[in-house]
DNA sequence: TGTATGTGTCAGTCGAATCTTACACGTGCC
DNA sequence: GGCACGTGTAAGATTCGACTGACACATACA
């Protein structure tokens, strides 16, 4: 995991708003309007940061079909475990030199 | 652990100078100039980056005097290791409404 | 007295993130 | 057609965080 990784993770975590809305989708999955209306905030202001929390790996949306036609973005959580200490810091931190050495190398990173 | 208290350390984890303060203390004790030159950024900044990192919890600093006189404001290291998962975020907000019913209460919470 | 080192603080700039409001577009139903 | 319900997006206001530069103050030393 590399440092910006990492801090994607922890910026998108750390906002109130967004800690309510994963805590919105602890229960099941659900969509975006009807989520805005039980955290109540505007699906707009909503819908963005679960694009955020999307980006950052925290939650997964697709679109789907209703019974009655309706479109509706469905956002469900992905389960995760960081560990945060020290130790999580100096290996992105290093990760990064490592990234920085091997630009063209493949993808093959312990995690 | 209050949500409050869980925004606070995220959003002061998830700053990159932050993580490089961080990682500049992960040898040992170290005096805010001296951090300053280490990183290059100028000490006001780092003065206020670790300010904020104290006010999290993860760092402490306390002013010192040097041999030849000079007062030292030492910053270090505050071992930490969060486990951050749903579980973590949904224990924060449930912490939040506990303290909004016992605004008078003792200070008594696992952790 | 002047220089070099440190702390502590503040005014002001700047850019990014947040948030509101409004729009276009789609479906099903009366 | 008009209404209710959804998505997707964009303009604009505003708040917030980060950052610079400068100041006052202290000590030691030549």
């Amino acid at each position: 995991m590399t440092s910006e990784e990492l801090l994607a993770f922890l910026s998108a975590v750390g906002h109130t708003q967004r800690l309510r809305a994963i805590a919105g989708l602890a229960d099941g999955r659900m969509y975006v309007s009807e989520l805005a209306r039980q955290l109540g905030m505007s699906r707009p202001l909503l819908y963005m940061h679960l694009e955020r929390l999307e980006k950052a790996g925290l939650v997964v949306g697709h679109l789907e079909l209703s019974d009655d036609g309706k479109a509706l973005k469905y956002f469900e959580l992905v389960p995760f475990d960081l560990h945060l200490n020290v130790q999580t810091i100096l290996d992105a931190l290093r990760a990064d030199e490592q990234q920085a050495g091997t630009a063209d190398g493949p993808a093959d990173e312990e995690g």
